[in-house]
DNA sequence: ACCATCGGAGAACGCTCGTTCTCTCTCGAT
DNA sequence: ATCGAGAGAGAACGAGCGTTCTCCGATGGT
């Protein structure tokens, strides 16, 4: 077996088991057998645990602003574009592995005693409002939108782990909608 | 030392040093050590960590509400009682020892491993929006509007907790506001 | 055929955890 | 003074963790 096809298994692997039942509570030992790979191909590609999580956070950052972009980039509008965030929010939250913003819980776990994983939580979450932000300005949208939106991203996100139902994605894009109209109205007040 | 005494030293110490750090990563030996009793009391309080958590989350979520309503009821109008929240929540960020919801810190660590817990929090995050429908029908807004409220309000909590700055819960306000009014004019259309 | 090298399987190690047990001391009733 | 109940301190235990080590069979060059 290749080794970068080894790697990638591992943090595939690991990413489902992390995310479906948190990290602590996987071990190495799990995550070698889940993988298919020895203990010793597992140490050889990564030099802890630790190392794993870091590199689970990285896929986790690619596929989210993958799915995103492409996403986002079917809309034909600037003002359909910023909505689409929350039309992929929706066809994430029914998934039937969603378990909420993988950040997040990684955050909300480790967080308080690994700076690693909350400086990277930190630069995903900064990352998306920087995203949210590009796409308001194309849209012609005061600055204020921007926090506005990411802020009703990430509370659709937890509420529909919480909730279990994806219906705060559907809430949270009609809020959008008031918010979006009522930003461009108040920049381009003649339009009404 | 009384017990009722005992068991509230207890889980005022657990909920300080579980929210701050984490669950699984405070060891009864600790908890044993900040609160001052013995692993004899602490076993007779409780049968067993578990039950500690669930103890913690029953007094994070009435101290939460006991607070949240106290600020609530200072507000003199409606739509100044749902902006309450927010203010609330401005309040509660600038602690420094705001280290987001605890309600979902707790599911994100162990809710896939707890159904209580998970349970728990769900019921948590119900009687919230619970809490806010009441006052957003006392402002005579639409139903949808306490959903979009609530979710704003998740959001600005974790974008506060990983950002770790209290603007989120000023750029909610506003969010808030617009929404509020949005509804408020939607059935009362001649108001405008 | 032989040897050296590699990698897989999993035992072993040191540690920490949640929980229980043991020992000792205190203190009030008789 | 004596006894017994109760509580404090912490040792002990079994399990599970992350990590390392040991064995052993397969493989490829000569």
């Amino acid at each position: 077996m290749n080794s970068s096809e080894a790697r990638s298994r591992i943090v595939a692997t690991a990413d489902a088991l992390y995310y479906s039942r948190g990290i602590q509570a996987v071990g190495m030992d799990e995550l070698r057998t889940a993988a298919g790979v020895s203990l010793k191909k597992l140490y050889a590609e990564f030099p802890s645990k630790g190392s794993i999580v870091m590199a689970v956070l990285e896929r986790r950052h690619q596929a989210w602003e993958d799915g995103l972009d492409a996403r986002v980039r079917q809309a034909p509008t600037p003002r359909l574009r910023l909505l689409a965030i929350f039309d992929y929010l929706c066809q994430w939250f029914g998934e039937d592995t969603f378990r909420g913003c993988g950040f997040i819980n990684t955050f909300a776990e480790l967080g308080a005693i690994s700076p690693e994983v909350a400086a990277y939580a930190r630069e995903h979450k900064a990352a998306f409002q920087h995203y949210v932000a590009r796409l308001a300005e194309e849209a012609g949208a005061p600055a204020h939108l921007a926090p506005q939106l990411s802020i009703l991203a990430e509370g659709a996100q937890t509420t529909a782990a919480i909730a279990g139902s994806a219906d705060a994605a559907l809430q949270a894009r009609s809020a959008a909608e008031v918010l979006i109209d009522a930003a461009l109205s108040s920049r381009a007040p003649a339009a009404g």
